[in-house]
DNA sequence: CGCGGTGTTGAAGGCATTCAATTGTTGTGG
DNA sequence: CCACAACAATTGAATGCCTTCAACACCGCG
């Protein structure tokens, strides 16, 4: 249960400095805080790298020599427990921010759950714009209390919802971040087109369950129509939102 | 499982205003990063409440126009399900912060575990003294982080940890930030003596539990010789610290 | 084609919940 | 001071949900 291993470490080629200005995730991005001239004083510092997926990007035992915006792709946050049960706490996609500032270590391991595109500043740096933009340490800030709240959210989840109602909040949740970072289709009826981010495996470390549990609940949810999804896929159809809404138990 | 009633709200007498230079818990809480000018500032503003166990000092839904620092007593955070389950999603001792910054609402309900004495300041005092002092700002940021980083650790406990083994984490957090706050007994032989911040259906409300199964782990310690607690009493002595870690998962 | 990885499905078992009854504690009023 | 009510905690028995163990199907890739 929960005892998956950890593949470490990651082959980075370096890439051409981030071209700011043209940027496609800018304004999302904490970089949304900056202003051209402030973005062109970290611009040349920036470089591209690119993860395969299950490679660890950050590790909780290691000091953290750079902080990274989300270009594409998703990130798992990662707790492991002593004898190897793992927990995912918190998913991050384009254009999140990864890294953890006033401390050189960062606190979990951050993981690729798909191949990862990162635009990566080196500490030393970004610390540097870090104490002459207050509003990049405010957005920051406010990203910060969105995580929290993100987490708050999910102990809920992980605390009081059944295996069903668990498998419900995260295509809600899924369905909701991708429709947001515009990453799935809206369709007829309400529904919404998208492919799952995460593994069964995954999906079972998000939630407490197992990868078992998180079948059966795709199976069931399949059966009654509320989802449209091939087995041994990851595409998923919501057809009927309002019905998974009301299996997540978010609103009854 | 996890339905219980929220007593609603607050009878509460104004006190005399704050006379910061001589607070107790000024290092610990966020004060302890304002200079004594600074201080005497915001001083004349704060008031202190006193709060009796059960009842809510923020709420979800309603405006929160004050920010409190905890004196004494402890708080629960909280998020309910519609249907009413509840979990608690944080734990907040003297000397903590409560509230949200920017923005107006408190989106969780904060409601004593026990009596609880609050020094607060009225929101807009409070705002504009944060404007004032990025130092105070950042104190806050690294707060949140704390929040989250407590967050997620408990992620960890309600995903991927037996009833026993909450029930161990349980005993261990509580005894470690008590003995922080200087409220434990070291006892010998490396034991710690407390009397737990929250009921038996609280706990439960906090491992995603019910009561009855707190119940049974607490007797299967109290058997086992790990802890000693009459029944039917909040008083706990930790005879073993190094069974409880070993029982709660944290070390293998 | 065979193999590893991922996902699905079945059957059995265990752990936590549910339902229920009892005990202990606290506070109130006679 | 004691009786009583209200509440908190404990304990027992039965149920059920999720896990565990196992086998199999599907997919991509060498």
């Amino acid at each position: 249960m929960g005892r998956r291993n950890l593949r470490v470490i990651a082959s980075n080629a370096a890439m051409a400095p981030g071209r700011c200005s043209r940027c496609g995730i800018r304004d999302g991005a904490i970089c949304g805080a900056l202003s051209n001239e402030e973005l062109a004083d970290l611009s040349p510092s920036s470089r591209m790298r690119r993860i395969g997926a299950g490679e660890t990007i950050m590790s909780e035992s290691e000091r953290a020599d750079f902080y990274a915006n989300i270009v594409s792709g998703t990130v798992k946050v990662i707790k492991l427990l002593p004898d190897g049960r793992q927990q995912i706490v918190g998913l991050k996609f384009a254009p999140d921010f990864l890294g953890r500032i006033y401390g050189p270590r960062y606190p979990y391991f951050a993981v690729a759950a798909s191949d990862v595109e990162l635009c990566c500043f080196p500490r030393a740096e970004f610390q540097r714009m870090l104490e002459d933009c207050p509003h990049l340490e405010r957005r920051l800030f406010e990203n910060t209390l969105a995580d929290l709240d993100a987490a708050r959210d999910w102990m809920v989840v992980l605390g009081r919802k059944s295996a069903r109602e668990k498998v419900a909040s995260f295509l809600e949740m899924v369905a909701k971040r991708t429709l947001d970072a515009g990453g799935a289709k809206q369709r007829p009826a309400g529904g919404v087109e998208f492919s799952s981010p995460l593994s069964r495996a995954d999906i079972a470390d998000y939630l407490g369950l197992t990868i078992e549990t998180v079948s059966r609940q795709f199976a069931w949810l399949r059966a009654k129509g509320v989802i449209v999804a091939s087995p041994h896929s990851r595409d998923v159809v919501i057809r009927d939102m309002d019905a998974l809404s009301e299996i997540s138990g978010q609103y009854s």
